[in-house]
DNA sequence: AATGAATGAGCGTTCATTCAT
DNA sequence: AATGAATGAACGCTCATTCAT
């Protein structure tokens, strides 16, 4: 099939898979159109027939990684019967995406030298931003005492995004020992905060 | 005064200077040796006399910020009293270094969209570095429970890294209070962690 | 008509033409990429889409240039009926073509000063190649005596450009009278030379 | 000896020296003032003390090689009982310069690929501008026929430059029979040349 | 006179983007 | 809609040259 039989969704799709990719692989400074193209296949013009920029490429992607990740940390917490649960879940939620994600995995893993550069990944924005309004949420409820939001959602993504980073790095990891590790001390934590004072 | 008469010492922190502004604002990636100078008000090719590429800028700049935060933190380290006071430390010593440097903070904030791009800073580095082996000696002396020492310094480099980029963003902000907050949720937390099986 | 419409075959042809006069009028070391296409007219990134490097279309040039000659020499050999003729023949190929090279003699004119770079035009290349081989056939084949057929060849090529030049700065030139008095030149040289011992 | 307590014609003659290699090494063009001056051990600024550019030592090269040579030949055509005598040994002093110039010899060997750029050297303007006076003049003392100066003048400078090139890759070699094969040449192809129409 | 850092023009090259096909 | 050659701005870097010391 040559790339003129691809539909639209398909072509737009291959660019926002490769883009993937290249972001992971380079990071998204060091990332040019061409290198995106180029693992399409499909010629340089053809990009703007998608995209105006590199920036709104990287825009969808957070988007459409948004749309994956919202629906699942959602219905976790329908599910969770308690703070406890939720938490968990949303830690496995995201160690497991990413331990599915083998082929950014490898990518990553092959460059990375002593300089890291991180990337808020769609999937961090994602969780971070429905944590935030579920944290919120639950101090407004009591279920939490009544801690610094922000300062709490911090600290989930934090050890999020470090921890997942190590277990990636493991052979062969596992995304439960992780996910139990991450909530076992966030939740330790948690109870150990001091309280704001009472805003009444 | 001329860029002439300037001392060779004088313009090679010049350019240090820049760099560091320009590498927070922009990422390492997007940054080009001609934002480095053009900040600097020095002539293009000067730049070539002080250092051989972006890289070895990076690098130097590395190495003077290891030289400035690990003194630091190896004197907490001997002056805490016990493991707790040891984290406590840290977590301020880290958080008072990214409180005091405000140029960098303004420009961070000045760009950071939607989008976050972060690069392991040498501070970051420095304290990771130093913490990984301290909490792989409190455990093999006991001070700390049988935890897994890799996933418990990624944590807390998550923690200090998330609730730092936060604090920044405050006004005014109060780095005791970050690291009171990030020291009681880590302590907290280590207490309530799953034990690694014994290796007798 | 505007530079896009023309065809690839015609911009590479304009890229070659215009390399071919600048390296003669400033040498191939001083000749720069840049050069080129300005005397093309076409954009600086273009040059790139046909050559990858100086070093490329000058190795362009000389397989062009080959091609040219090469036959023109075969020919004349064929139909020499001795090796006078094929000399003679030679010799005014040689002159025929850098006479006809108006615009080549032209901006060679202006630049030489007292100092003279030459370079081995492709032409020059093919001659020597072709007549290098002829004339070791020819000793070979008793057609020639026993003499030293390097030292002749190279004879023969200086002879050739040097009397070329001279040549090229008459107004008007006479291609016929050169390749008359070379030849002559040649021939009776030739024939006055100390044989090699025979290695029988 | 510090570079300070050099002499300025010391400090002028290193520079020469320098100039002279780098120029056979890289060839003119492609060689920068900077290379000139890596090879004295001087500062940088200390070239423009001396010349003006690279044209201008260039210039001073064959100066002081025109120097060189003219006595000699002059010395020979003094010595010279006739013309073969004289062409004989013209050729011999210039084969024996560059035979003698043993390092030149092997730096622009080492270099030479497929593509060679050959430069009026100072030793070849010298002998070229001796000898087209002493041609004249001897055809108008009748000791020559009435040839073409210019061109007689010419074959002689390519004759000696290509030869000589030959000569200088064989190992070893052979000044004498290279002189010889050329005089032979030469004068063999001046008695069979055609003469001028006298000019009464 | 010698030094060597500063300068900025210019080079080779890559890149995002346009546009005729 | 897809193509890919053309474009020219911008980049990393080198160089001749200047000039304060």
């Amino acid at each position: 099939m040559g790339k003129r039989e691809r539909t639209k969704a398909e072509n737009r799709q291959a660019i926002l898979d490769a883009a993937r990719l290249v972001f992971a692989e380079l990071g998204y400074g060091e990332t040019t159109v061409r290198d995106i193209i180029r693992r399409t296949g499909l010629a340089s013009g053809t990009f703007y027939n998608y995209f105006k920029s590199k920036e709104e490429v990287f825009q969808a992607l957070m988007d459409a990684s948004a749309l994956r990740m919202r629906p699942r940390i959602r219905a976790e917490r329908i599910r969770a019967a308690n703070f406890e649960e939720f938490i968990s879940a949303s830690f496995r939620a995201y160690f497991d995406y990413i331990a599915q994600d083998e082929e950014m995995h490898r990518i990553i893993r092959r460059k990375s030298g002593a300089m890291r550069v991180r990337m808020d990944t769609p999937e961090v924005v994602a969780v971070f931003d429905e944590l935030h309004l579920d944290i919120e949420r639950a101090i407004a409820q009591g279920v939490l005492p009544n801690v610094d939001p922000d300062y709490l959602t911090a600290a989930f993504v934090g050890i999020a995004f470090e921890v997942g980073d190590i277990m990636q790095t493991r052979d062969p990891f596992d995304a439960d020992e992780a996910a139990e590790f991450a909530t076992k001390l966030f939740l330790g934590g948690v109870n150990a905060l001091p309280r704001l004072p009472e805003t009444k």
